[in-house]
DNA sequence: ACAAAAGTGTTAATCTTACACCCATGT
DNA sequence: ACATGGGTGTAAGATTAACACTTTTGT
């Protein structure tokens, strides 16, 4: 027989959920997954679940990711914690939120996962979500927003060798508004965190842009001496 | 007899924390009250307690700064939520943490409360915390000298009308570096959301510093036409 | 008389903004 | 030939940073 935990008082369930961002072909994807029981069945709610007694929530969110989208060792942060006494019509689940980023092609739907349950859709594309994941994805998105002008996250959403024209488009798609090329291109090359990779590049000669990565630990090291990146 | 909720799996306790900070002096200031049960008894921690079945997490954050404070209507911001499986020695317990920002002169300890069971502490008294609350400490310490500096949360630590040395102050003790006194006041003024008083000062003529308050109102919509509050 | 506090002014240096221009490529 | 995309240059304007000056007051 399992063994029963008795409260003397209703103890709140505690669920992680996870937004996961991806950047392809100029659009801010987010990765969705539809739900297979009751409450909310057939509706697309993000990837997540209860956590375990031994695991932070980080790790859960970690190993929601791993499972439901086969991933690992990608930016996560947390997000929010959404504790609204009706958020779950079932009984009171308190929601400790995470966004996390990734370079869409690392990801790859898990073998035999079924298409239909897993997928990424652009922001405009999602009407309706399970739960109160509608509100979770704004404060997701309103984050993200801000914090890519502050912080370098928005490398975590490309390939690890990017070009300009590909971090600016990011930018603008993002912060949802033109920004001027050459500006964009003197403040980032003068923070002096990308490496020039033109030199790898066999087909030079070309109109082809230049190939960058970004410097981590140059990153770090500034950062610690009181640098601050801002866009 | 008291009824018993009986689950299949250990559900973590949730608990809401709260930092509380004040300016008092030119010192930033924390409240802490002192524990009188077990565990960690006798030593300081955060005003905080179990959430409650009817409750949001902010809606126990502001019960508890009520009860245990006497504080009401006050600036308060979900900060973090900690759930490290080994942090109360007892079970597990999930923490969502908030902090909080008040007007020193606001807050007059509860009569009847103890004054040795509820007190402010500057930041360089603290040593030891009960639970993981040296660690909620920091995070929040880093959250207000972050915040600080784009959004104008500095005013909640001042009483409703203020001088420009007392804001200059405030700005210099948090971010802790000085700052230029002619460029900040220019910064600050420049932004045309401090209403001067000066008129209703009595004693003008004298070398007495200037009134100004904070308008929110003026404030809140230029945000929303794209402004935004830098220092 | 002098130091301290509050307010204000000045200037050089830096950064931002809005462009214009060039070159190589594909059609 | 020309439109497109990538890269670079420039000049005006705004902002920042550093510092100097003035006035009033307390001692």
């Amino acid at each position: 027989m399992e063994k029963e935990y008795k409260y003397r008082y209703p103890r709140p369930a505690v669920t992680v959920d996870c937004v996961l961002f991806g950047f392809d072909k100029g659009e801010i994807k987010v990765l969705l997954t539809k739900r297979g029981i009751e409450p909310f069945m057939g509706k697309w709610a993000f990837p997540g679940g209860f956590i375990q007694e031994m695991e932070t929530a980080e790790d859960c969110a970690r190993r929601k990711l791993q499972e439901e989208a086969g991933l690992k060792d990608i930016f996560l942060e947390q997000l929010y914690t959404f504790s609204e006494v009706q958020r779950d019509p079932r009984y009171r689940v308190i929601s400790i939120a995470y966004y996390a980023l990734v370079k869409s092609t690392d990801y790859v739907v898990q073998a035999g996962t079924d298409i239909d349950e897993v997928q990424w859709f652009r922001l405009d594309e999602i009407n309706e979500l399970a739960f109160d994941h509608k509100k979770i994805l704004e404060v997701a998105v309103d984050r993200l927003k801000g914090k890519i002008r502050y912080e370098p996250i928005g490398f975590e959403l490309l390939s690890e060798e990017f070009t300009m024209p590909e971090l600016h488009k990011l930018y603008e798609t993002i912060l949802q508004r033109s920004i001027d090329r050459g500006n964009f291109r003197k403040k980032i090359l003068g923070m002096g965190l990308l490496v020039d990779h033109s030199a790898k590049q066999l087909d030079r000669g070309s109109t082809a842009a230049k190939i960058y990565s970004f410097n981590k630990e140059k990153y770090k090291m500034l950062k610690e001496s009181g640098f601050y990146f801002e866009v």
